[in-house]
Parts: C-alpha cells; structure tokens; sequence
DNA sequence: CTCCTCCCTTTTTTT
DNA sequence: AAGGGAGGAG
C-alpha cells in the first residue's frame, strides 16, 4: 500500500520517488518539483521502514536541509527524521572528520580555515619565500591550490604534474608548487583544514580505511544528492565510495542550472551517471509548475543558444500571465528608481507583500543602488550574501578567540588576536614569533607557551606581555569541559577585552559592533538551544559552534525577524528560490554576461545557464533592466544591452525592443591621466569581430491568424519554431491554448494570444 | 609600539 | 568606492 501523501505528485515525480533501490537519476527542469522529489523520497523511506540514520541526503545550503527535515516531519510525522544525515557537502564531512579526525592525525577539534585564512597563510609564505607579491598574487594562487584539491591533487603531485607545471610556467609562476606545500604543511602544523580540505580529507580517509570506508558504506545505506551537476570531483568520488555497495544512490539535478564550474563544479558527472552506475534508472521531470507560460518560454528562448546540454523540454499548463517588461535606464541610480518604483506600482495595485518580490544582480556590488532606492521608497529588504555577518571583523575577532581556545595550533587564530584588544604585541613581536615558528616547525602557541624556557631573545617586558595572553587562553582552556558553549563564551567576550574595547567605542559603528559582538552570543544559545533539543539533552562544545558557523552558506542566516522584506541577492545566491515576482538588473555586456567570462564559449555559456537560473526564479511576473551608463571601479562606462536580452522571444515582451547595432561595445569614457592628455580604454570585445545572434522576426500584424481562426489539424507557421501542426485546442478567451507538434522541434503548448501563428495553407 | 595618512590595488559568482 | 599596505610621526 502506498501512503497518501504520495496522491500530491504527478505520475513522473511519483516513479522518481518509489524507485527507492538501485541507482536513480532525476533531470528536473527549473520549478518542476525537485526539492518536493527528494523530500518525499526521504519520506518514503522513512514510511517503509528505513531507519532515518541510514539515510544521508546532501543539499546545496543548511537551510534547505533544515526546511526539508520541517517538510519530512509534516510528511510522516516520524519525529526521528532529524536524525536523517542532511546539510551540504561540507557541513556533513565536516562532523564525520570531526569523529575520525585521530585516523587522519588532526586532533577531534581542528579548525576550519576561511578563504581569509586561506589568503593570509598564502600571502605570509609569499612573503617568507621573498616572491614578488605582484606576480604571486593570493587570489590566483589559491584557486590554484583549490582546483587542485578538488581534484585530489597533493603538493606532490602537483610539482610533478607536466601540465600543471606548464600552466603556471605560463603565467609566469612557476614556483606556486613551493607555496603549496609550505601552504600545506603550515594548515596541518596549524591543526586547520580550509575547506577543499574537508572533501580532500574524507576522499583520503575513505580511501587509505578500507575499514571506515565499510562502516559509512553499511551505514548510508541510501544515499541521495541534489544539485548534482555542481558536484565537483572530490565530491563525486564521495558519492561513488558510499554508494558502491549499496548502489542506493540517487541524484537531483539539471544540467541547464550548472553555474558553479568556477569552482570546479564537473558537468561530466550528470553527464556520465549512466555510464558510472551502469542500469540506472532515469527520470525526467519535465513540467514547471512554477513559472507562467511566457516565463518558461522565455527561459527556453534563451537557454536553446547553448550547445551543450541535455535534451530536455520544459513546459507548463500555467497561464500565460503578463508580458515581461524591460526597463532601459540612464544610468544604475535611474535603474534603481525604475525597479523600486515598479515594485511600489505592483504592490499598490495587486495588495502584494514585500517578500513577494526578489530583486537579482549579477554581482554583490550592484546592490547599493537598488538599496538607496527602496529606502527612499521606504520598501524594507534584506539583502543575502555580500558581507555576511560572520565574516565582520568583530565578529570574527570573538571567533578567533573561540577557536584558539579550542585549538591552540590555530596560527591564523593566534595572529589575529594576539594584539586585539591592543596589548602591546606589535609588529616585530609577531614577526620574531612567527619566524621562530616557522624554523621550529612548530605553532606558535607551542613557542609561546614555552616562552619563558626557550631562548628567543625578546625582552623581559614582551615575555611579560605574551604569558599574560598565553594565561588568559589557558584560564579558558581550563573551562572547556566544565562550562557549556554559551557561557564560556560569554566568559570570553569579557575576558578578553573585546566587549570593554566595543563598549568604550561611542561611535555609531563602535555601537554596532558591540551589538553585534551580543548577536554573536546569543545566536551560540539558539543555536545550544536546538542542539541539546535534537541530540537528546546533549550539550554542544564551543568547537560544534565553531563547525556550524564556518560552513554556514550565505543563504543560512535565519530570518526569524517578522518584518516583511523584499530580497536582494545575486543570481547564484537565488538558486533553488522562487518569488513571484522578479527583476534581473543590469544586463549589460561586460556585466551580465560578466566581462570575466567572455573569452570562450564555455564560458559564455555557463553565463547564459545563470541567466536561465534568473529568468526560472519568477513565478508570475519577470522584469528586466539595463542602464546606459555605470559607474565601474570608480569611472563611468558605457554600456551595451546584454546580448541575453537579444535571444529572449520578442513576443513574450510587453514592448518593442529596439537595440543599437553597436552590441559588444564597451567604452570608457575618456579619462584623463595624470597629464591632464585624454586617454582612451577600450575592451577587447572592440577590436574582435562580433558575431550578431540571429533573432527571430514576429510576423507583421496582417501575416498574424485570429485566434478564432485557429482549430485542431491546421498547419501554422512560428516565428521560432517554424512549421508546425495544431494537435488540439484548449480554454477560451485570453487562456486559449493550442498545442501544436512542431517540425523537428516536438510538441509545443501555446498561449494564442500571445503565439502570433500565421496560417499555411495545406 | 601605535596611530595616522596616503597611495595603491582591486572588483564574479561561493563552500 | 573601499580596503589593505607602507611609511612616517609621536
């Protein structure tokens, strides 16, 4: 007997969630009902009998995982559903290293480095190494290092790797191996892992523990993936590992949706599942039940000009619903006024509320704008991502307390707050200290400690000042297993000088922060709060704090507060989202398509799948909007309609769309020099030729049938579709629909009013 | 050692 | 526009 709850599906979706053993993949289109898929697979499960920790589900935020845990208890009411083994990739791995952490010769509470902490290592081994810290740069230096652990890529076999060799010769780094293993050797004598690490870790704990490896094979015994088009290599061989006994493995995913190959995601592994689980089961959820009609058409507009992808036709019995607008601003200031005051007309005229409205950017610095503007509009929003509440420095200041209590090796810790409140721990002091560290092979912690009994040279005064730190993080230590989290860290706000610092800091921003420095502490007592709730009165350490605040994602943050808000966010961050009504701002060349990924096609085209993502967010009404002008790293540029909003059907858009011929140009505006001399600065786009996208033309009015004309059997012609033939008819008035099997293009739904068909005569 | 100022670079997206 | 680093004064 199959439980009720399972009558809420469609016949697709239902087989996607019954076929519980052997490999399963699910190619859901965008609003098709992925996440619904996988929570009432987990469901299920649990309904015939699984035991809920035998079930590992890994989703693309905390939060995700959080709701859909909400939506399983719903489901079946089976209150063992949070012990489920559901979060990100990281955040799980995280706590299984945590518990095998000795296997891999990290103590139980090693740290977890930030991409800060990744670039400050980075740039102090740059520096000890006396490279040219122009050519060495950080930022490139550590995608370096992270691609390569993403592909399990040691130190080692990075030096010996031909081609990586090659590739950095060519850059002009050839010695990016020597920082990679000093980088390497320095997180491990630090106890810390970054967080390439924590999939690198477990692929390497998996692999050299045959033993480990059973146990979380036997344990996981049904193991499920979304978004998996954006799992990169060390996350698929995860997947592999676990799944290869049970073969219980089922992925979620939509190869038009990959827009993480900056960081490594690996299109191939959606692309081979069947190949890698041989007699796997495929399902392709087709239907969006998200979108109106000319949304998922002009999503399907867009997304047909890239070349690769899987064959996959999105459609929808929605209504057509309104014509996308487009909006042309003078510059983002005007932009941000046009948006703001659309969402003001939308709201008066349809009584809706803020939070039905998202507002999506291609890059976090947009923001401000479109921030300046709703508050002029006095419309509340939240803006996601961007400065993340953790990532303040205060904030991060408490932390690295925390985390040098917790676990003394933490240099990155250490040097942080050493001489924070100041102490009179300066520069020369940190220096000797690290040096020594670094000629020891020690922590500096182990220094330090040892101060007073190893020759190090500094004076009576400095050794005072450094016992007197090294006694207050001891005075902590000495509490860790005494005191729950929240109350330690209370003890250490305090204790260590940050609070009085804060609080004698009048300034508005000095206020702030201090306020921050109390959210901190009370987000430590929800966050015990619930722990002791899920884990059976088990109190949380302040290193299981410490876990859950690095790998919190930027759509994490809670939203607990009852004010109703319009988000603003990039397209990345509104994965997986859905507002009914949405803008996409600033389709610009050089900016959305971003001026960084317009040197191949790939390239492009995993901009175009962010436009797609963009576009299939929006349920009822989709709004679009380019300014003229920018202000770019300080100057005004010129800008050129995106070439995205060129391949959108014209149709679909509730006016006529005339763009200059001059698409692909950017130009600054001529600045002056120092000299004074007019310069001029021109991309590279200019001087290549531009190759035109074709349009689609829409027939002239008098070309157009009535939509009464039109019945079952008759061939007509579209504009984008060419030649096809009307199957049946279907609703009356504005809502009549027409289905029509087009040549070489498969069956179609259409909106007539909209569809602009011209009759042909048979 | 600390604080201040000036100058320089950097701007895609994120676990 | 904004943050980080260098260099100089107290």
């Amino acid at each position: 007997m199959q439980p009720t709850f399972l009558s809420n599906l469609n016949e697709v979706q239902r087989q996607a969630v019954v076929n519980t053993d052997g490999p399963v993949m699910v190619l859901a289109g965008a609003g098709s009902g992925k996440t619904r898929v996988l929570t009432f697979r987990v469901a299920y499960l649990i309904y015939k009998g699984v035991d809920p920790r035998n079930i590992l589900a890994l989703t693309f935020t905390n939060k995700a995982a959080r709701e859909m845990k909400e939506r399983i208890l719903q489901l079946i009411g089976d209150n063992n559903a949070h012990s489920v083994w559901m979060g990100t990739f990281h955040s799980v791995f995280a706590r299984i290293l945590k518990m095998e952490s000795e296997k891999l010769g990290y103590p139980h509470d090693f740290s977890i480095y930030d991409t800060d902490d990744s670039k400050s290592v980075i740039k102090s081994v740059v520096r000890d190494f006396n490279f040219d810290e122009k050519i060495y740069n950080t930022g490139h230096i550590l995608n370096r290092i992270s691609s390569a652990k993403m592909n399990l890529i040691d130190p080692a076999a990075y030096k010996n790797d031909p081609e990586i060799q090659s590739q950095d010769k060519l850059s002009k780094k050839p010695l990016i191996w020597q920082v990679y293993q000093e980088y390497w050797n320095r997180c491990k004598r630090s106890a810390a892992m970054d967080f390439d690490d924590l999939l690198y870790n477990i692929n390497l704990l998996l692999h050299n523990h045959p033993d480990v490896l059973e146990k979380y094979q036997n344990r996981f015994k049904y193991v499920l993936v979304d978004e998996y088009q954006d799992t990169n290599f060390a996350q698929y061989l995860i997947m592999k590992k676990l799944a290869a006994k049970s073969q219980n493995i089922c992925v979620v995913g939509d190869d038009a949706q990959s827009i993480y190959a900056f960081r490594g995601a690996n299109i191939e592994n959606i692309l081979n599942f069947g190949k890698d689980y041989p007699g796997s089961k495929v399902f392709k959820l087709e239907q969006n039940y998200r979108s109106t009609q000319r949304i998922v058409a002009a999503a399907n507009s867009v997304i047909v000009n890239n070349q690769s992808q899987l064959h996959k036709t999105v459609w929808t019995e929605n209504d057509g619903g309104e014509p996308i607008s487009l909006l042309k601003a003078a510059n983002e200031t005007d932009e941000a006024l046009l948006v703001a005051n659309a969402v003001f007309h939308s709201k008066m005229t349809y009584h809706l509320k803020n939070s039905d409205f998202a507002i999506l950017y291609r890059t976090n610095a947009q923001s401000r704008a479109l921030e300046d503007a709703l508050r002029k509009m006095n419309i509340a929003y939240r803006v996601y991502g961007g400065m993340s509440f953790y990532k303040r420095k205060e904030v991060k200041d408490l932390l690295a307390y925390f985390r040098l209590v917790v676990n003394p090796s933490d240099n990155e810790a250490f040097f942080r707050v050493v001489n924070y409140p100041v102490r009179g721990i300066g520069n020369t002091t940190i220096n000797k200290l690290s040096v020594l560290a670094a000629e020891r092979e020690q922590p500096v912690w182990k220094i330090v400690s040892e101060i007073d009994r190893i020759p190090t040279g500094f004076n009576s005064g400095t050794i005072k000042r450094l016992v007197e730190f090294k006694d207050i993080i001891v005075h902590y230590q000495e509490q860790l297993n005494s005191t729950d989290a929240y109350e330690l860290a209370g003890k250490i706000a305090t204790g260590s000088g940050i609070v009085k610092a804060l609080f004698e800091d009048r300034s508005p921003e000095g206020v702030t922060r201090y306020e921050n420095i109390e959210s901190v502490l009370n987000g430590i007592r929800t966050f015990q709060d619930e722990y002791v709730n899920e884990n059976e009165g088990r109190a949380p350490s302040l290193s299981d704090f410490l876990q859950m605040v690095s790998l919190f994602t930027n759509m994490d943050e809670s939203e607990e507060e009852e004010v109703d808000r319009l988000s603003l966010m990039t397209v990345h961050s509104a994965k997986g989202l859905e507002f009914p009504y949405v803008f996409i701002t600033g389709l610009e060349e050089n900016l959305f398509p971003s001026s960084m990924s317009m040197s191949s096609r790939a390239e492009i085209e995993e901009e175009r799948r962010l436009f797609y993502v963009a576009i299939t967010r929006a349920m009822s009404k989709l709004t679009l909007s380019y300014a003229d002008t920018r202000y770019r790293w300080g100057d005004l540029s010129f800008c050129t309609p995106s070439r995205f909003l060129e391949e959108i059907d014209s149709s679909l858009l509730d006016i006529p769309r005339k763009f200059s011929q001059s698409r692909g140009f950017q130009q600054k505006l001529p600045l002056k020099d120092k000299s004074g001399v007019q310069q001029k600065s021109y991309n590279r786009l200019q001087k290549k030729e531009v190759q035109q996208p074709t349009f689609s033309h829409p027939f002239r009015d008098d070309e157009v049938a009535d939509v009464v004309d039109l019945v079952a059997g008759q061939k007509v012609e579209h504009a984008r579709f060419g030649e096809g033939l009307i199957c049946f008819i279907e609703g009356t008035g504005h809502n009549k629909k027409a289905t029509v099997d087009f040549k070489g293009i498969g069956r179609k739904q259409l909106v007539l009013k909209f569809a602009r068909l011209k009759i042909l005569n048979s």
